[in-house]
DNA sequence: CGATGCATTGTTAGCGATAACAAGATCGGC
DNA sequence: GCCGATCTTGTTATCGCTAACAATGCATCG
């Protein structure tokens, strides 16, 4: 019975052909130092030959350990999550980390523990959660120990290992750009209440203002929503004395400037903008946007050398890293008239 | 030696605690119709006390499939491939897979092979390649069979099930709204000219101005990118016959839109622009841009659906669906002054 | 020159599930 | 009441790999 199934070769294949057993065959692919280097070279030999590729559910299953991060995020096309989760898929992808992803469709403590424990199932090798609100973090509070996790955007004032932006000096940056063109005071659009970047964006805000000595105006709340500028921005242009406003992001900014368009309040002449979040669109908004930009490359990149650091070595120590935004000039802000 | 690790339960402490095999365990787990109710309830039970929870590597590397589903696509930010991506995962959830993301850098050939070749080591059910360029359709070529596999926005003309929007149809609304609004003829502001989406609104444009018997002018080419949309603007501004433009994209109309502004162009006074993608900042360009909605939602639900036939009915009919997008009216249109 | 130790390789035993087969229990028909 | 068919359950082998230990070879040292 010579059945020619092209099933996958297995280590034994590959073994019998370098003329070793699987176990050298094993150590070759682990890396393990005592292997001599004739044999090596051989059972490399054979491995390309055979075009082996080794089984990584098999490993998985007696390592208990597998090759995959788990990454467990809101299914969102918010330009931030979206963004560090492309960074972050990219820097897993060369260590040599596949990346599963848990979406979640709200933000609440049931879907994250659901989807943090289908990935405990496929036993990944550790976790990163993008937790930006309260209730996520909650969450992760009965999660099993052990298991290295990261969390991304979380409460600052938690345990985990993480990495947060430093949303505060972020906000601090745009009211100061502001203030110092020499403006009166800044107006603020911001995010929903909940979620920690807002709230970290809001307090650099009233920071900066408090600082500078300036009135603390009224706070007006949105959503991320283009939608929400635009309902903040028909509010704000009716009044004479708003002539600067930052928004807790660049799509917000784009409604506010839609609205400002309307009424006829020109920006940067009467009233001057700074956003938040530098989308790649945002050099060509009307006028052209002055914002904050988080670089969300420096966040995946942070995330997972804390996951790796925890994978490798153990440590469950947890170390925080925060990242400092920086302000990106263009042409929506200018002395008030 | 009491060691209290608290290592998670197998299938045989299950099989202890309910008082059978651990082969009958598996039986329930897997809805075996031949198990007694009452053995049924008294297994179920078990698992329920001990929080137990299927080793996954451990049915991969018997059955040789896992639960999982691999997803290669461009690791971007574009507005398309991100939705697609999101709301794959969501409908994937739903269906009980994980799904695995191999994003590639650029997708040339050998990125591509290598994305899936990792995730052929992961023993995934299924692969969905985001193929939107024809050298990852090459890469697909020498695929090993057996594989279900579905590309999405892939090359029509080939044998894989695939899902795809049709472009050409999307771009035929948005010129025949231009032209049915008066307009002689309607510019294109194109997408790279490899992509096939590109190329396939490109194609549409043409179709839909050569049965109206309108001029075809020449095309504008671009990327994806709301700056090349600014360089087109920039030079269709200086041509007063042009009074209608359709770009590839919406953040090329954004881009558009601002070049128009700074030179004095008014849109839709003087120009209408139509867009295409509907990304939700679109209500609030100015002005609020008609665009062309590509249903992403349904793209992805319909990769799923064909992905999942192949899996479980081993049939590889080679089926593909053509998602039809829809025209959403917004202030950028109006007649020629 | 034999003991000692390290480098190298092989042997054996699982990891936790499913598949294939075997065996006992139950049931209907004559 | 006996026989074969069907339902239910258990036993054993196996997937492909790594861990632990055993065994071999070779160099070093007193």
């Amino acid at each position: 019975m010579d059945v020619r199934v092209t099933r996958s070769p297995a280590m034994t294949d590959v073994a019998r052909l370098a003329g070793v057993s699987h176990q050298t065959v094993s150590r070759v692919l682990n890396d393990h130092p005592n292997v001599r280097e004739q044999t090596r070279l051989r059972v490399r030999a054979a491995i390309a030959e055979l075009g082996y590729r080794p089984n990584r559910a098999a490993r998985a299953l007696v390592t208990g350990k597998s090759q995959l991060i788990g990454v467990v995020a809101q299914n969102s096309t918010l330009y931030g999550p979206a963004s560090l989760l492309a960074a972050f898929e990219q820097a897993a992808a060369e260590a040599g980390f596949a990346v599963s992803v848990g979406s979640v469709g709200r933000l609440d403590r049931e879907s994250i523990a659901g989807a943090v424990e289908r990935h405990l199932d496929q036993r990944v090798a550790g976790l990163v959660v993008i937790a930006p609100v309260a209730s996520a973090d909650d969450a992760l509070e009965d999660m099993p120990a052990g298991v290295p996790l990261v969390t991304i955007d979380g409460d600052p004032r938690r345990a985990h290992a993480l990495v947060i932006v430093d949303q505060a000096a972020g906000a601090r940056l745009a009211t100061e750009r502001l203030l110092a063109a020499g403006h009166r005071t800044v107006w603020h659009v911001s995010g929903p209440a909940d979620w920690y970047d807002a709230a970290g964006r809001i307090e650099g805000w009233r920071a900066a203002l408090e600082d500078a000595g300036a009135e603390v105006p009224p706070l007006v709340p949105g959503d991320w929503s283009a939608a929400s500028g635009y309902d903040a921005g028909q509010m704000l242009a009716r009044m004479p004395e708003v002539t600067a406003v930052f928004t807790a992001n660049d799509h917000q900014a784009l409604g506010l400037l839609r609205a400002f368009s309307e009424r006829g309040r020109k920006v940067p002449e009467d009233v001057s903008v700074v956003g938040f979040d530098d989308v790649p669109e945002a050099a060509f908004f009307i006028p052209p946007l002055t914002t904050v930009r988080p670089a969300f490359g420096a966040v995946a990149h942070a995330g997972l050398d804390l996951l790796l650091a925890q994978i490798t070595a153990e440590t469950t120590t947890p170390e925080r890293v925060v990242i400092a935004p920086t302000l990106v000039d263009r042409a929506s802000v200018a002395p008030p008239a």
